[in-house]
DNA sequence: TCACGGGTAGACCGATCGATCTACCTACCT
DNA sequence: AGGTAGGTAGATCGATCGGTCTACCCGTGA
């Protein structure tokens, strides 16, 4: 996975050091924390394992994150700040062909994530371990809400018959498939999934407006 | 929500007492401690919690559940056996109308079950919280396992295109709607994940077999 | 009559949780 | 030369974790 290197999302100043750069430290602190949280769990990851695996000390860690709660919205902000980055790259690739553009989200959902999602979505699994507004769950509604606004747009730019509701099925399907991803042990995911969003795409487009299909046979 | 009071699904014997009901502290246990679990997350809660809400003493709690994994197991048996229990009811009431039953398993979702589980889906929460081949996880895997394979049949019965491939396509909607349901605020979320469901139904179905279509308007 | 299953009550265990503290060290910039 | 930001090292805090223990009680069935 390559998560953008800036750990830029979190609740306080992102505390460039004078040089500009952020803290070699703090880049350590994230890393660790990303995978552990998201291999293991945020509850079942204790702030010590986390501080002997960055090899940083309690007091590092803990000037640059002052509770366990702001390392974890900094750990999803660094994910959401991905998706933001990956999804925004994808759909700019192609500003006169929103389908194309469309089809290429879930192409790149299948040959680059699903390998690095075998323990599902980060911010769903966030949100299970939390109650109420916890960040977590925030940072989930938010990401999602966003994802969702983007393919509605794209939707609406193919005189989708309805955007709005287009946009909530091609979410069910997405998030569905990073589910099955992590859960099932299905060889043909891919297909499946890539075959499910493009079936609900044309759905609901015009007679015209052929699908590019799927790549194979 | 009504889950079946029997708590037969735990890893020992079912505790029946000579009289041959199940212990009413038993079941007063997995209540509280499905509702908690469920709530607020597992490892967020503790023990002494579920002791002190579901009003039975430690040892009563530890002679009934060995450890807190055999209750997390209970717990999420339980919850199995419900949807077991759910899906086989509403798939034996059309034996001879599949098409209709898969209809109605959506239905009921969105009836029933999308207002009781907003908090989403247990076995998938449950399942980000541990790793490996821990209980959970395993639980998970199984009624996923089973429900695909039902809804595969279903289809295989309408001379689906691809059974296979289109129960894993429903899987995905369903997973994603419940999902879904727990972190977005979409008013339209029943409208939307039955028109998902019915599309991708149909869009593998011989050409004659007419879908009976969104209930209203 | 009495053994036993199932329950209550509460002290107690070591381990770990998230978080704070003091003390010192070392680059770098002014 | 000296201040400061960012780091190391490690003891320590109270709270809570999952789990064990002893002691007593009570209803039922052999």
């Amino acid at each position: 996975m390559t998560l953008p290197a800036r750990g830029s999302v979190g609740p306080s100043t992102p505390t460039p050091t004078a040089t500009g750069q952020t803290s070699k430290a703090r880049e350590r602190i994230l890393l660790t924390a990303d995978r552990l949280f998201y291999d293991e769990g945020i509850h079942a990851v204790g702030i010590q394992r986390i501080i002997a695996e960055s090899g940083v000390t309690r007091v590092t860690l803990y000037r640059h994150f002052p509770s366990k709660d702001d390392l974890i919205a900094a750990y999803l902000g660094r994910r959401a700040s991905y998706d933001h980055t990956q999804v925004d790259a994808i759909i700019d690739a192609y500003p006169d062909d929103p389908r194309r553009a469309l089809t290429e989200l879930a192409t790149v959902l299948t040959r680059d994530d699903f390998a690095a999602m075998r323990r599902g979505c980060p911010f769903i699994n966030a949100s299970a371990e939390f109650t109420g507004a916890h960040a977590s769950r925030v940072a989930a509604k938010e990401i999602r809400r966003w994802v969702t606004g983007r393919l509605e747009e794209l939707l609406r730019r193919l005189d989708h018959r309805d955007p709005r509701g287009g946009a909530e099925k091609l979410m069910m399907a997405r998030t569905g498939a990073v589910v099955s991803g992590a859960l099932d042990d299905n060889r043909h995911l891919n297909e499946d999934f890539l075959e499910c969003w493009e079936q609900l795409i044309d759905a609901g487009l015009p007679a015209d407006a052929s699908a590019p299909g799927p790549t194979s046979a």
